[in-house]
RNA sequence: GGGCGUUUAGCUCAGUUGGUUUAGAGCAUCUGCUUUACACGCAGAGGGUCGGGGGUUCAAGUCCCUCAACGCCCACCA
């Protein structure tokens, strides 16, 4: 073995065998343990983010997988409609082709070429990381059973009325050219104006109304002005007529609680097609809208002379007549909120068109119920807000897109023989298949009823908000489906908790009746080391894959799970991988050192022949699954607690105190060993393994790959990855007692090394110790166990009192119960030693002095618990003997 | 304009229901160390009074109020 450990060497291997032995499959009649991967997008590359979610469910999966629980971690990938087709869209330009040049057929068809050439990318990425999902099991929003639960979703919610088809002011992106729901839209501030435009009044035009806009290009929409019933400004114009400048038309002047006489000029001109205020003021006053513009943002035949301008142009060409013809009252410049597409960037037009929705409030009140009620609950909970904040208002969600990779929405018009076009009244039916719809058709309007189906496809979320069900089969009754719905913990970051949590709780209690899971942790994001967002365009991502091929998965795993805190997000940078790797470094080390005594030593472990250090180890051991158990435990789901107490149990605890305690007796040479020592040495061997082999176990859901290579290194056949979980309080956990003293060994250990570090005493020089206890009991306890301290520090002369006198020359320090004296002679500075012990005492002085001062506070002693009252006493008594023994060896000194 | 989060050693962060440490860890810094697993190592050391202010309490980093800075989310571009 080499004195690195080498990742690389070894994860394609295990990796490989666990699936090879199907490991990744839910296994045994345990309780089932299920979780669904947040599918990511087939167009996707791994990110930090990805890397962060998935190794979170991967320590889960292996955690109850090792407990013995029926587990299943069930992946997947979106077929993320807009980024696929994209993706494409730009692979055909470069060869000149549009996908209206291939039409809709044929374009899906290379899309799905696409899909299948590179959509695994993201798969393949996601096994580098140790992901143990179970891989056979893989879906694909688009697949044919998952397209069947959408096509079943869409009638049944129909078929409830909550499905319908209308015409409402939605968001539309020109770019992109379709609808998109509220959720897709980002405001972004931007610098804009807002200007003031004069409307002659009608039956006046040398008089004005000015309105207030900063949309001046959609004036030639407009269908009203609107002023505040109360505003005393513009009371007397209710009622009049006014002309759009440059138009012919005239619109009323219209009194409405919209207009805000705060703002702008109080006046507003009102144009319902393109803006969801006025949308509502329109339907108020029962105005019919005007759409002014096409749906490429240019303005259409309402715009006059504008006709044919895209919106931007039309917008400066607008302000520059109006100017000119002296109508521009005023210019302000204003940052401005605007909504822009969340995958196009484009700025979001509001316009008025057909569109298939879903009406949310009979949906929502249930799934809100679920997380009120606690039957799903959020981790951080603070997020049950968000959810909460997002589902009550209760809006209708647009679920068409005017795309073509998708899943095209199974309703279909039956149009007119003669054109075999549709029209806004065109009837249509809803139904599963064509077969299904056809039969409908005819039943309904008659033998030669002709069929086109609805070209939109639907909202990627809204296959998405069936993926926990969906994924098992749905709606068939399949085993999976009994087995593993409700899932256990969804894990998944805030961005999507409109997007898809949301949906797929309601989802999963209309078509279920039950909550898909039990808890959502919602994870922190992953930032650069200066606190910014990683993304592609700031160049300020770190790749996990290339952190993988040089620190190793186990170590990127370990390091994010340690930096893995509550909800809060991670400052990222290379070096915080280092960790990980000297963490794994330090374990191969560990091993390869007590491996070559290992074989043919290891024995039962016999408690009487235990030594103190044994029981210590076993007991901290104990501790530790103690402490990883349930921290993993949902929904405790402290990743972070349970990485942090592995790490400190390993580093400090394993290596540096006990196996450096023993060392000697492991590497003790088994030729012309006496019986004795080799006896002893077996025993201190079989600690060892049989603590590694567990705390192996502990490690495996963080560090996958480098625990079963030493499982295989132990020489045990079975793999770890299904292995069992250890268990807290075992018998033969080492006792409590044994813990402690050994706790006190340390501490005396701690301070002579400390005095020999003030004097640089190298190592290899040994000291004597007199280790003075101040009751015979302690005494009687440390005297059988001094050999550990000697094993940790070149002792030479060691004696354990009772009441020890202090030599000449030595230098003393403290322990919980007593004092040490290390003789120093011909070493000790009596100049350096007054300044150490000056400080020393300072400090024992200071602290003494609080204590007696909170003692002598009436009102602690009598309201503060007994114990904690006792336990402040007792704190005074030893720091006052403590101050004490300084005193007395600093006068020692002279 | 609302809501939420963060603010603890030079840096990155822990600190559960207020009282066991005299506020911890890793990194960095300083001093030693070829101690026969590991320099991706070993042993020491220095360094914070917990963003500011006020309050509750016998007792506050830990609860309340307030201010500030930074960040995130939401909000109809009159």
């Amino acid at each position: 073995m080499d004195s690195r450990y080498s990742p690389q060497d070894i994860e394609e291997k295990w990796y490989r065998t666990w699936q090879d032995a199907g490991a990744f499959k839910p296994q045994g009649q345990g309780k089932p343990f299920t979780i669904v991967i947040p599918p990511p997008n087939v167009t996707g590359a791994l990110h930090m983010g990805h890397a962060l979610n998935n190794t979170l469910q991967d320590v889960l999966t292996r955690f109850k997988r090792l407990q013995g629980h029926r587990t299943l971690w069930q992946p997947g990938t979106d077929h993320a409609g807009i980024a696929t087709q994209s993706v494409v869209e730009k692979q055909l330009a470069k060869e000149g082709v549009k996908r209206q040049d291939l039409g809709r057929g044929k374009f899906v068809e290379k899309v799905w070429e696409w899909k299948n050439e590179y959509g695994d990318r993201i798969v393949n990425q996601l096994m580098r990381l140790g992901s143990s999902c179970d891989w056979s099991r893989l879906r694909f929003t688009m697949d044919e059973g998952l397209s069947k639960a959408v096509r079943e979703v869409f009638v049944r919610l129909y078929e409830d009325g909550l499905i319908y088809r209308g015409t409402r002011l939605i968001n539309w992106c020109p770019k992109l050219q379709t609808a998109l729901a509220d959720e897709e839209v980002e405001n972004k501030e931007t610098k804009g104006h807002f200007w003031s435009i004069k409307y002659p009044l009608a039956d006046d035009p040398a008089s004005f109304i000015t309105v207030s806009t900063t949309r001046p290009e959609t004036m030639f929409g407009d269908v009203a002005v609107a002023v505040n019933a109360e505003d005393g400004r513009y009371k007397h114009l209710i009622g009049k007529q006014v002309r759009i400048p440059g138009l012919d038309r005239t619109i009323p002047v219209i009194a409405d609680e919209h207009a805000d006489p705060t703002k702008g000029t109080g006046a507003v001109k009102i144009t319902p097609a393109h803006d969801f205020n006025d949308y509502e003021v329109g339907k108020r006053h029962d105005l019919k809208p005007i759409i002014a513009m096409n749906l490429d943002a240019t303005l259409n035949h309402q715009a006059g002379k504008y006709q044919g301008m895209n919106r931007f142009d039309a917008r400066k060409a607008v302000v520059a007549d109006l100017e000119a013809a002296g109508l521009l009252a005023a210019v302000e410049d204003r940052v401005i909120p605007i909504p822009t597409c969340y995958r196009s960037g484009d700025v979001v037009e509001p316009y008025l068109l057909d569109q298939w929705f879903v009406e949310m409030k009979p949906l929502a009140v249930p799934a809100l119920d679920a997380v009120e009620q606690g039957r799903t609950r959020f981790v951080p909970g603070r997020y049950a807000k968000t959810y909460r904040d997002w589902l009550e208002p209760f809006k209708d969600w647009c679920i068409s897109r005017q795309l073509w990779w998708g899943h095209q929405i199974p309703a279909w018009y039956v149009v007119s023989e003669t054109d075999g076009k549709r029209r806004q009244d065109t009837p249509f039916v809803v139904a599963r298949t064509a077969e299904e719809a056809r039969i409908a058709a005819v039943g309904k309007y008659g033998a030669n009823a002709a069929l086109v189906q609805e070209e939109d496809v639907l909202d990627t979320w809204f296959s998405s908000a069936l993926w926990p069900f969906s994924t098992l089969g749905w709606p068939d009754k399949t085993p999976e489906l009994a087995t593993h719905y409700p899932t256990d913990v969804l894990v998944t970051d805030r961005g999507i908790i409109y997007f898809w949590v949301a949906r797929m709780i309601f989802s999963g209690l209309k078509f279920l009746g039950k909550e898909p899971f039990h808890t959502v942790y919602i994870h922190g994001t992953i930032l650069d080391e200066k606190g910014q967002r990683m993304s592609k365009s700031k160049g300020n991502g770190i790749d996990p894959i290339e952190m993988i091929g040089k620190y190793g998965a186990d170590a990127v795993r370990f390091a994010l799970m340690i930096l893995t805190t509550e909800g809060q997000d991670i400052k990222l940078s290379p070096v915080k991988f280092e960790t990980g790797r000297n963490f794994a470094n330090k374990l191969w080390n560990a091993v390869r050192f007590v491996l070559p005594h290992l074989e043919g030593n290891r024995e039962p472990l016999r408690a009487g022949d235990l030594q103190l250090a044994d029981r210590w180890i076993l007991a901290r051991l104990d501790e530790t699954i103690k402490t990883v158990t349930e921290s993993l435990e949902p929904p405790a789901l402290r990743f972070s607690e349970a990485a942090q107490a592995l790490y400190r149990f390993t580093w400090d605890d394993f290596c540096s105190s006990y196996l450096e305690i023993r060392k000697k007796v492991i590497t003790t040479d088994a030729a012309g060993a006496s019986p004795e020592a080799l006896a002893a040495k077996r025993q201190a061997v079989s600690v060892f393994a049989t603590v590694l082999e567990k705390l192996i176990t502990l490690l495996h859901p963080f560090m996958p790959f480098i625990t079963e290579e030493i499982r295989q290194a132990l020489g045990k056949p079975e793999l770890l990855i299904t292995s069992r979980w250890p268990e807290a309080g075992d018998p033969g956990a080492g006792d409590a007692e044994a813990a402690a003293t050994m706790e006190l060994l340390l501490k005396i250990v701690d301070s002579v090394r400390s005095i020999r570090g003030d004097y640089t005493i190298p190592a290899s020089q040994a000291t004597d110790l007199i280790i003075s206890c101040d009751t015979a009991a302690l005494q009687a306890r440390l005297k059988p166990h001094a050999d550990v301290i000697s094993s940790l520090e070149k002792v030479g002369v060691l004696k354990v009192e009772l009441n020890a006198k202090k030599p000449a020359f030595s230098a003393p320090g403290l322990f919980p119960g007593g004092h040490i004296y290390l003789p120093l002679e011909g070493i000790l500075d009596p100049v350096q030693e007054k300044a150490r012990l000056t400080k020393e005492l300072g400090k024992a002085e200071s602290f003494a002095a609080a204590q007696e001062k909170k003692l002598s506070n009436e009102s602690f002693v009598k309201s503060a618990p007994a114990e904690v009252v006792e336990g402040e006493r007792t704190k005074l008594r030893s720091q006052k003997d403590r101050v004490e023994k300084l005193k007395a060896a600093l006068a020692d000194l002279g």
